[in-house]
DNA sequence: TCAAGACTGACAACCATTGTCAAAACGTCT
DNA sequence: AGACGTTTTGACAATGGTTGTCAGTCTTGA
């Protein structure tokens, strides 16, 4: 049987969509819905909030943006420069962000989970810290 | 699990603190405020939905209470055996966890930070899958 | 061009969490 | 026990992010 990576489903292009793409590749930090929503506006291209949550909402279900909770618990968006698997290295302050790959760290994760007989294994890891450049 | 140091402060024993406190000693699974309290209503022992949030603020800042995030981005608490910094491996489905120790993952994500300038450095390790008994 | 159906957006609905504040409970001192 | 200053409680309102609704609009392939 043919094994597909991702069942790379068929999404219209859309002013909207384009629109919100545009943003993300602009953007270095991560960025919430409602900002990215508030972007949108002041740059003249309005996109409806739900439109903006349902295109985020596809894009992460697609790998296309990495998702991340802040810490007051709301979801932030950002499209990473690496295509597989990573992590980040964020400043608390400025929200500058690093991306990171840890081979060891996965290989861990699997075992660990593997040991106790879990399965269908996933992972959430994120390291933050103060940048140099806000540590004055 | 990010690290938290406080100053322990005085806090008066009241009978609903008790109760939730009960519940936490006789739950393995990381529980929301929500199920928290319907629980101690099914239990007769009523305490105000304000009330377990605050209780569980408040354990949670004297690092009494592990908090993270469920996937649908909702903050559950455990009583945690161990006293010092670990991780969890989490069931999806429900929840049940298993305490995690990686030394190597903290020196990795210490070295990590480090060679990007980044100081106080913390950082979030969850594992999530789906527990042998909740895949029958 | 045309139809099928995917997409949009204004608005309502949801729901976890927090704010309010008067009444009740605590701990302490007499 | 009783009084008293402080903390805590809880019913309810309010907040705020996110999702649901659904009629109208736009894409796309034929
Ligand atoms: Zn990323
Ligand atoms: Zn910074
Ligand atoms: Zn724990
Ligand atoms: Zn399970």
């Amino acid at each position: 049987m043919t094994v597909r990576q991702q069942p790379a489903k068929e999404h219209r292009r859309t002013r909207q969509r384009a629109a919100v793409d545009e943003v993300l590749d602009e953007t270095e930090d991560f960025i919430s819905a409602q900002e990215l929503h508030s972007l949108l506006r002041a740059r003249g291209a309005g996109v409806g909030l739900a439109t903006v949550y349902r295109t985020l909402q596809t894009l992460a279900d697609d790998g296309r943006v990495d998702v991340l909770r802040s810490d007051a618990g709301e979801a932030v968006y950002r499209r990473c420069v690496r295509e597989e698997h990573h992590h980040h290295l964020v400043c608390r302050s400025c929200g500058a962000t690093v991306e990171i790959a840890g081979p060891t760290v996965e290989r861990w994760a699997k075992s660990v989970a593997d040991q106790h007989g879990y399965a269908d294994v996933s992972h959430t890891l994120e390291i933050f810290g103060t940048c140099p450049r806000c540590r004055a």
